[in-house]
DNA sequence: GTGAAAGCGCTAACAC
DNA sequence: GTGTTAGCGCTTTCAC
């Protein structure tokens, strides 16, 4: 297997110096033009490709990469995520790492100490459920991290994360208005996320003068299946007038417990799925949008490189919109 | 901002020679054990970080990275190819770099380029369906290319895809045998996975001694919206019998033709998807793995990695396998 | 406008 | 078992 050609072996062909070489490749424009000819023709015929991890070792210089660590790169949320960031970084002229730390403290720790020995330009950072080290202990400096979907427990971070409490309460203050007593169907409250949509749930009932009903809030719902489980016995009470499901597993336990009940409740979601227009009736959702928090977070990250790093924290709640299907009327 | 600490600063403060550092930081079983235990403490007490991108410049050494090229993150199917992969190599090691062509050539190439500038060990590529430069014209010799979902215009390269003529000619076989003329649903054949998926139906039909009837098959369902419209068109000429979806969107699009004519045909979909279980009757599918697709892809860009690289080329077929749900019945 | 020499952080000979 | 030296491919002073 031959050698991949280098930039002397370029200046050699070209007959020129390798500094005029390095000039022209880094789009510097006072170069003699019949030089450029020669030097873009040396290029062609070796087949020369840069490299940029010779260049990046130069003090001043990068590895024009980001690294993102999110929980599944196979979790159509997280990918999304993925994506909006990658456009927005691609477009300036970096690549993303993407890495998954399935919610494990000590994967996420290793796979940040191995985007780091990568010399990425700055991480996105979605904290691991089960913590690790904290981050106050990773040495200084450090290329800027910005955290997405969940804050960390760290102060003056980037952030960038949905209104989920905001969307909870708007959520079940439509249900409250025009129903009965409403369930909160969902997860663990350790969870952010979760906790912040029950906040919100709590919210809208305190708003009306009314406190939770703590026999209405299952939070016990780690699975479709104990959502589904849990939404038959909430149905068998005959205590709710309606559901708010706290995330997508909770909203499918229910739809699949109304279809084995052969009764329904007015229904709202939270986070939009495929199926949601699909079913009958169609399933109405507090639905965020992962792709536009993904560019928000590259925004940030291109800020940080570009500033002199010391410009405020960004703490940024995006709002969620609620969507109106039919499945919360009667 | 403090400069990073390099191996000269670990070597210093542990009063060692730098390569003694590097010894130990490469895992080295001939060191003196004390020397470690001070080698270990200055790391800890700078907070050493190695950097990769400086070790990987030398001869034979590599980035420890691998680039994947898929049309689009966001969808899930090639999400969970990258998950497959990124799986298999962050086990050995390995971290993955993503990238969306958007299914167009000139991006495609762009993203190439940019990987191989970034010294990536191999790539995964899927083809893009606005083909670019041709991958003979890529100068040899560059890292190992692994295709994947559909075959590059390229011989002797390895390549995974997935069964899709067998798994379309088991779903029409069946429907056929208990059904009248199934009509074929889909998006253009121009699209290599659409003509094997065709393909497939066209040898369920002569296997019985039949010839596809023109009429039957629809090749123009590029969206969703046409995909519902086409199936509106057929249920209304009454001439099927059942329905073969050759894509996700072309399942979906029949199932909403189904409720807004009021009437159903047996169908079976190709791919699945979410709300497949959540509709009633349940709808079967011909499914594949993109997960385990991108486990072998990853598997077999380490082998190609550590070989001499001229084992012949891998074609893989991944088999698909039929879930039957109701949906195949009348 | 162009070139020679130095050095980025690291590892591989090759001594000691 | 440990240290010294050279050099990977590149960019940057600083002369010319």
């Amino acid at each position: 297997m031959a050698r991949n050609p280098t930039m002397i072996d370029v200046a050699t062909e070209a007959g020129v110096a390798l500094k005029t070489v390095s000039r022209y490749v880094n789009g510097a424009d006072n170069i003699n033009d019949a030089m450029a000819a020669r030097i873009a023709a040396a290029i062609t015929k070796l087949g020369y490709r840069r490299n940029l991890a010779a260049a990046s070792i130069r003090p001043g210089w990068t590895s024009k990469t980001v690294g993102l660590l999110i929980s599944d790169l196979a979790n159509p949320y997280y990918s999304s995520i993925a994506r909006g960031a990658e456009s927005v970084l691609t477009e300036a002229g970096y690549l993303l790492i993407t890495a998954s730390s399935e919610e494990d403290g000590a994967t996420h720790d290793r796979l940040v100490d191995s985007l780091f020995e990568r010399q990425v330009d700055a991480i996105i950072v979605v904290p691991p459920r089960s913590p690790g080290r904290s981050w106050s202990s990773v040495r200084e400096p450090h290329p800027p991290v910005v955290f997405i979907d969940r804050p960390a427990a760290l102060d003056g971070a980037d952030t960038i994360v949905a209104d989920n409490r905001g969307g909870a309460r708007e959520a079940v203050e439509l249900l409250r208005s025009t129903h009965g007593d409403v369930a909160f169907l969902g997860d663990s409250l350790s969870i952010y996320t979760m906790q912040e949509r029950y906040l919100g749930y709590v919210d809208a009932l305190r708003a009306r003068g009314e406190q939770p009903d703590p026999t209405l809030a299952n939070t016990g719902a780690h699975s479709e299946e104990q959502a589904y489980a849990a939404a038959i016995a909430l149905l068998q009470t005959g205590r709710a007038g309606a559901i708010f499901a706290a995330n997508n597993r909770a909203t499918i336990g229910a739809l699949r417990a109304f279809a084995h009940e052969d009764v329904r409740l007015p229904l709202i979601g939270f986070d939009d799925f495929e199926a949601a227009t699909l079913v009958r009736p169609a399933v109405s959702v507090v639905s965020q949008d992962p792709q536009a928090m993904g560019r928000l977070a590259a925004e940030v990250v291109l800020q940080r490189l570009a500033r002199e790093a010391t410009t405020p924290a960004r703490f940024e709640v995006l709002p969620t919109s609620l969507v109106l299907r039919g499945s919360e009327l009667d």
